[in-house]
DNA sequence: TGAATTAAAAATATCCAACATTTTTAATAA
DNA sequence: TTATTAAAAATGTTGGATATTTTTAATTCA
């Protein structure tokens, strides 16, 4: 067949229970602390007693719930300190993965990064204009698009795999700057297009510092 | 009460499933690709067709065992590639970590290091000897016990956590090295007893360096 | 009054049994 | 031999039941 769903991410039921959950989560419906009582979310998200705990069990190892042994799950709690670490992690992981991709990539990576920048771009400009739920979320995965693309070439499966993670976990508090119109659009673009100048030139030294300034910007802590 | 259960690990059955799962995986009595069967581990491990699934699922976030929707799960297949790949992160990882470790670390800090070598030391006496499965388990703990010592005052728990988590999964690995004496006792005996003293000087790009041959040393693709 | 104890309620962690769906294997036909 | 089809096996899911543990509320006693 010609159309084929394009993820595995709905095709089961914990799957689809875990999306929802993630979206709740990201938009602070369920907020930080909060304690996840099995039989509340079957109420509101469906599901038997063991495919939500399987679902809890799924976003624990993604970092966004904490489960304690007898004392079921809650809501990873977010605190400035967490920020700080994840966007630390963020920027290690980041970097590295950009350098490698640098090193390995190739001319079909250089137009990878060149149609994500792109994608971005026009994201940026909706969301900036209208941020909604939804344009907001189209615009986050754009965003994670955009920078999976850089480290895309790092040949390191586990590399692109931790960035996934700590994007996800990061989604939270990013999703919370935007909100607040704590962003400034017109800094990212001039930052995102002088990196992809910079990854096109393989200019590593640049493209690093570029690419850190970008996660720093997500930081913020106090205004 | 003075006597209470060191950790959390065993109180559940999820808990315990997991861990007999994960030291059959390390050995390789559960070899790498094997298709896991929810019903044949249930008749060799125990525990409800549920709890299995938990514990498959939480064994899937360490990176041990691969689940495919609608297809069960393996064991996560080993090969060199794989091998490389988790050696290059945990180089990445492991090298942040010490660099943080050293910028904050304390004096209490090197004293758990001290500690942490002089056990490890005692270990590899007794494995280089004996390398049976509980010499070389103890072994092991040792090792990432003292690997662990190193970043712990990076004060970052993601880093601590990838860590850990790449230590484990190149577990398999260092233990068929041990299996097939393939490593140098003499030659890691020095590394890390001159990997102490650069911690205890603060010399941090020495340090780093030897912390990186260390881990370079359990590659070994092909003597 | 306030701390400690006890009793009741709620929540977690399990298990068993059953079924629909999907995947894999074996048998049969072209 | 290759395709097709039928049977078997395995996965994913549900509902209901129960022991254990944690949390909450009520009660007692100093």
């Amino acid at each position: 067949m010609i159309f084929s769903k394009s993820n595995d991410d709905d095709v089961t039921v914990v799957a689809m229970l875990a999306s929802a959950l993630r979206r709740d989560i990201s938009f602070g419906t369920l907020r930080p602390d909060q304690k996840l009582k099995i039989a509340e979310l079957r109420q509101r998200y469906g599901g038997s007693n063991h495919s939500m705990r399987e679902t809890l069990r799924m976003l624990g190892a993604e970092g966004l719930v904490e489960a304690t042994a007898q004392r079921g799950f809650r809501v990873t709690s977010a605190t400035q300190d967490d920020l700080l670490d994840v966007m630390r992690v963020r920027i290690e992981i980041e970097r590295t993965g950009l350098a490698w991709a640098i090193e390995h990539g190739d001319v079909h990576w250089e137009g990878r990064v060149i149609a994500a920048h792109h994608t971005l771009g026009k994201s940026e400009e909706a969301v900036a204009i209208n941020p909604d739920d939804l344009t907001a979320l189209e615009w986050d995965e754009a965003s994670r698009a955009f920078f999976a693309s850089l480290i895309e070439a790092s040949q390191s499966p586990r590399l692109i795999g931790l960035q996934r993670k700590f994007f996800d976990q990061s989604r939270r508090y990013r999703l919370s700057l935007l909100r607040e119109g704590r962003l400034d659009f017109d800094e990212r673009r001039k930052r995102q297009k002088s990196l992809v100048v910079a990854v096109l030139a393989r200019d590593r030294d640049a493209a690093l510092d570029i690419l850190q300034q970008e996660i720093e910007a997500e930081i913020q802590g106090e205004t």
